[in-house]
DNA sequence: TGAATCACTCACTCGATTAATCACAAAAAG
DNA sequence: CTTTTTGTGATTAATCGAGTGAGTGATTCA
């Protein structure tokens, strides 16, 4: 995947496009006719390295779409929208269809969603923990204990946490270096902070949190498969929910026992 | 295509889905698990009608994507993510990538797109036109004329007048009730009304636009191939740029003609 | 006016992707 | 211990789209 656009504008445009459902000559086309401005089908082919020939039914389906105008004439000439008008046309479209997915989602999801769980679930990847983790923040009523590494103590877990505090859940926090504890203490004002329960620096220490005593999420940070010695490291998780959920006792066992016995009242 | 997810609701998001990138498996699956909370390959198999031996396979391409939670056990349990969490992460994806787009265009199109265009371009489609016509607004500089049937007077376009009266376009509005002509004295407060030019309830009348005399749309309403006489007449237009392009040169004349016969200075 | 080039349409082949089926080993259940 | 169920892997079938080529009509240049 090119995901830099400014390294490779033509590639990234391209790959965009067709993922956006366009064919590979109609995402070609149009970027070709995008930095030519408009021009005939001879051009965009030469540029853009569409058959000639096929250059038309691209044509058709950027047309149809809205996104390439014609001149009848002979050759016909091609001309591209701007890249503003291409883009926001885009982004109406799947705001739509998003729109769309979620209403259908939301009709078939059923009243109540797990009450108890038994077992224990995994979650694999940065993005999909974090999201996990937000979405247990959101559900808190009373208590988030949250304990981290550096790295994963990004800007939309805090953010998650001090709308958690806003509604009145109390936050404590462990495993945050001195100097960044000022800048949370102003972000998340009642958030209570606690020493690393272990030797946290561990490398391969994620995160672990627990909701209201009844549910976890424990991490740690691993090399994927390809063992590329980078510092691209991934993240997988497993959590778990319920009063009696094995993960939960025993990670509630801990935490009890070492926060009173740090903080105690 | 399903456009209304509260009718068919499996369908719409399976196909929403499958358009955003997931194979009709996993789509499928989703929406399976989805409705379900949680199952196993065999509960999915039965209510999504995957091959039991294949839902495997979907669940790691939506576990990949972060959308289904496993929990390893024999028979392996599967969860899929709230309705909620999994249309934000959709959006937020898509979000990304319509960025990467509009910055990777906007580095390919070249600095100065036609100055001047000679022929007649087309464009065809209700939206595509509306947009061409919006974006033609805000080119321009001094003046705006704008003649059309009731039914294409939508709020974009109101909008997009209203934003060109802003800058200190002047705006003159042609073909429009009475009743209506008090709404947009409000919302386009500078706007100049007069009668249509001629018998502008044709009924394949569209609309004619032309700004600063130097840039011209005219469309008419159609009925598609699919000789369907319902109402879902859609939109044919064409424009021209430029001082010699034809089209404008034609146009130009008449509006002018009738313009100064109407609103003599 | 005629020859030659060019533009466009249409029909077809090939290859890749993916849906679908089947066969088999491992694990639970009775 | 037998029987059913679960999970993995391999294999086939079908679908879609990229790529190619033939053929017709238009345009240009001699």
């Amino acid at each position: 995947m090119n995901d830099d656009p400014t390294e490779d504008p033509r590639a990234a445009a391209i790959e965009q496009l067709e993922r956006f459902g366009l064919s590979a000559y109609a995402a070609r086309t149009f970027v070709a006719l995008s930095s030519l401005g408009s021009g005939t089908a001879r051009d965009v082919s030469q540029v853009s390295e569409v058959p000639r020939t096929r250059v038309y039914d691209a044509i058709d389906e950027l047309h149809d779409r809205g996104l390439v105008d014609v001149l009848q004439s002979s050759p016909k000439q091609f001309w591209a929208i701007s890249a503003e008008t291409a883009s926001r046309s885009f982004e109406h479209e799947l705001q739509h269809r998003t729109d769309v997915l979620r209403t259908a989602l939301n009709e078939l999801e059923p009243a109540e969603r797990r009450a108890e769980q038994r077992g224990v679930w995994t979650v694999d990847g940065r993005k999909a923990v974090t999201e996990r983790a937000l979405e247990f923040f959101s559900g808190a009523e009373e208590e988030i204990v949250y304990m981290t590494v550096e790295g994963l103590l990004t800007d939309d877990v805090i953010d998650g946490l001090s709308e958690a505090a806003k509604r009145g859940v109390s936050i404590k926090l462990g495993g945050v270096s001195t100097d960044v504890q000022e800048r949370i203490q102003s972000d998340i004002p009642g958030a209570e902070m606690f020493e690393s329960l272990w030797v946290w620096s561990d490398t391969s220490a994620g995160r672990l949190t627990m909701i209201d005593g009844r549910k976890t999420l424990i991490s740690a940070l691993v090399n994927g498969e390809d063992a590329a010695p980078s510092d691209a490291r991934s993240e997988t998780a497993i959590w778990g929910e319920g009063d009696k959920n094995s993960l939960v006792v025993v990670l509630r066992e801990i935490f009890t026992w070492r926060l009173d016995a740090e903080d105690p009242k």
